[in-house]
RNA sequence: GGGCCCGUGGGGUAGCUUGGUAUCCUUGUGGCUUCGGGAGCCAUUGACUCCGGUUCAAAUCCGGGCGGGCCCA
């Protein structure tokens, strides 16, 4: 700031709301609203004292009228809708409505005594100056303007005082910034991206919409899921292959279902340099037509069966609707195992397989599933028929994990996969593929997330303990080699464990952990060396304990190991918990999975799909017994179907 | 396809109706101090989405672009 040509210029010093402008007034020495920050004041120089403009922070914005009645700009009857929930008018009736506001102004003038103030800087702005024309003119206009009929000056903040506190904004104590955060239950929405947002998963701010940046520590969590995959396909079989991220249209559309599936959202290159291309090109939103031209190259003979493939590379989506982190995204980062067998029976087979490898890999991530086998107006485009994976979130909503696929010879004849029989004839293979992708890390964060943050498996998480020595002046020597004792032990166990030493409070470590979702915290101390034992917390319970140092490397595995095992089992517990069997579309319960009689034909199932804006998320891959009628056409049916509000 | 709303430091925001002053919290940085559940103090970096227009003067008003969000079909 700096004294402009105008020849002077006015700090928040100057300000009063009393300020009526019609002539000169004192200053008061420092007025409640006065001395925000030293750094901004500056000292003009004068022997007249000047009117004191009104002050306009904080005051209600209100709608003026001319003496017709009519506003000179239509009266706002809500607070504009600005960033920040803050802002928002409050729908629920309850008390808060009206009333002085006591949460922001007032904090702001308490701060501005806070402290921030130096001991010369408290008295400034007492010399001013004469008014220069054009504000002598502005002054007078709000003069006018402040006494035209209608016009009601409100001394109260135009914020809704009865707004809970959001983020601690208007915490009394500034340190709690930032640190609540939405409840898990309450507001799952806001909960989720302020957990992504707070564990530092991944960084949203890329300038396009629906891809961010994986952080180190998001992309740890994602390369430990991919190496239980690699483990996976690699111990049943399957050879992992990389093929290229662009697809010339003329092999994309081959397949006509498989095209009229995704051409709405697909990205195309349609240019190289400054020549537009001859054939244009698709980024992969999955990678059968890339792949199955060269699968048709490899198979020649029933020998080179079952050909079994996977990759792990990132596919391209234009998603139209909201984004959100991990889970409706534009790059995903993706694995797609495909396969190539003899007959339909062999590829039956490996969809037993891959089920079976599912049901392995869930465990050691502790996430809950249920496979249902999808509607013919809901499966993959060019499947004979798809099995979907889906898990439950708490928002009530069931969210798509993945999908196995067979594809009979739907693929195989457009491409022309063909295979020599023992006979000497040809014949086109009949081919699965199994996909995942990085919605798992948006499964495990609502699945497994708290109140306090994300809770991770031991199986994935980045670090599965924390050490946290406890320092004291006299012997932080002390403690600090025991602390690298630990982690010595630890690592040797194989056991991934961090040591923070950082030079903060160990009660901000604990939080920041706990927001990230560390499984096993430790704490060394004076008084643990003492006593020979390290202090545990366990994220997911809050117990807390100790372990002898002697057993130390095999005490944290058992730990971690019941860990895993509660999560687990509170997990599926909590997604039974989650379905409820239903008969007739009255007082449909909208937050829960819906298990359903349905005779099975598409017509009742849109029925029931546009009466009750449930999606079918098919019948269950594995029978179960039902008996009971279709919900919409009243038929007896013997088979199951469930039903949910997707994310 | 139609309609509406919003773009202010790294994050969250105030200010916009009535043009002139960029507010507060958090974060970051340096220092002192402290450490068994978010300590404190001192100093300090950092922003008006872009392009036009109106004006002596635009974060503010007007038009357009870009970006984001919502509703309807």
């Amino acid at each position: 700031m700096q004294a402009s040509g105008h020849g002077l210029r006015q700090g928040h010093h100057d300000r009063h709301p009393q300020g009526g402008g019609t002539g000169p007034l004192h200053l008061p020495a420092c007025g409640p609203q006065g001395g925000t920050g030293h750094r901004r004041v500056l000292l003009v120089q004068g022997d007249r004292p000047r009117p004191v403009p009104r002050h306009r922070g904080g005051w209600t914005r209100q709608g003026c009228r001319r003496e017709d009645g009519r506003a000179l700009r239509p009266p706002r009857e809500d607070p504009p809708l600005r960033r920040g929930r803050a802002h928002r008018p409050r729908q629920d009736g309850l008390p808060g409505q009206e009333g002085p506001h006591r949460g922001r102004h007032d904090l702001h003038r308490r701060d501005n005594h806070s402290g921030r103030t130096g001991p010369q800087g408290r008295r400034r702005g007492q010399r001013v100056r004469r008014m220069h024309p054009w504000r002598v003119r502005k002054q007078r206009h709000r003069e006018a303007h402040r006494q035209l009929p209608g016009h009601r000056p409100v001394l109260q903040h135009p914020r809704e005082p009865g707004l809970p506190h959001i983020r601690g904004r208007h915490n009394r104590r500034g340190s709690q910034e930032g640190m609540r955060m939405p409840m898990k239950e309450d507001d799952f929405a806001d909960w989720y991206l302020d957990i992504v947002d707070k564990a530092n998963l991944c960084d949203k701010r890329y300038p396009i919409k629906g891809m961010n940046v994986w952080t180190p520590y998001g992309w740890k969590i994602m390369r430990q899921i991919d190496s239980y995959i690699r483990e996976e396909f690699d111990g049943t079989g399957h050879d992992e292959v990389c093929f290229p991220l662009l697809i010339p249209e003329t092999e994309f559309a081959k397949e006509k279902d498989h095209i009229k599936g995704f051409d709405e959202e697909v990205y195309w290159v349609t240019h190289a340099g400054l020549n537009e291309l001859d054939v244009r090109l698709v980024v992969r939103p999955t990678s059968e037509t890339a792949m199955y031209p060269m699968f048709s190259l490899w198979v020649r003979s029933h020998q080179d069966l079952p050909l079994k493939t996977y990759q792990i590379v990132n596919t391209f989506r234009y998603e139209t609707k909201q984004t959100r982190p991990f889970i409706r995204v534009r790059e995903i980062h993706f694995f797609e195992s495909h396969t190539c067998h003899v007959t339909e029976e062999d590829a039956q087979c490996q969809i037993e397989e891959n089920i079976e490898i599912l049901e392995r890999f869930a465990k050691r991530i502790c996430l809950p599933y249920m496979l249902c086998i999808r509607t013919e107006w809901d499966k993959f485009p060019g499947a004979h028929y798809t099995v979907g994976i889906d898990t439950s979130m708490p928002n009530g909503r069931t969210l798509q994990m993945g999908s196995i696929h067979h594809y009979r010879t739907n693929f195989s004849v457009p491409y022309n996969i063909t295979y020599e029989d023992e006979n000497g004839e040809h014949k086109h293979v009949h081919q699965t593929t199994f996909g995942m992708s990085e919605r798992l890390v948006g499964a495990l964060i609502g699945v497994h997330g708290d109140d306090k943050g994300l809770v991770l498996p031991p199986g994935i998480a980045p670090y599965q303990c924390v050490l946290i020595p406890i320092f004291k002046k006299e012997n932080a020597a002390a403690v600090a080699e025991a602390s690298l004792a630990v982690v010595k032990v630890l690592e040797a166990a194989g056991i991934r464990v961090k040591l923070d030493d950082r030079d903060m409070r160990p009660g901000a470590k604990y939080y920041e952990w706990e927001m990230k979702g560390v499984p096993l915290r430790l704490e060394l101390g004076a008084r643990d060396i003492e006593n020979g034992v390290v202090a545990f917390a366990r994220r997911d319970t809050g117990e807390k304990g100790s372990i002898a140092i002697d057993t130390l490397a095999s005490g944290v595995g058992l730990l971690l190991d019941a860990i895993s095992d509660d999560m687990l089992a509170r997990a599926e517990e909590v997604q039974r918990s989650r379905v409820q069997e239903i008969d007739s579309l009255e007082d449909i319960p909208q937050d829960k999975i819906l298990r359903i009689g349905w005779c099975g034909c598409e017509e009742c199932g849109h029925k029931f799909e546009d009466a009750t804006e449930f999606k079918i998320l098919g019948r269950p891959y594995h029978p179960e017994p039902f008996s009971g009628k279709c919900i919409i056409c009243g038929k007896p049916v013997d088979k199951a179907a469930y039903a949910a509000h997707t994310m």
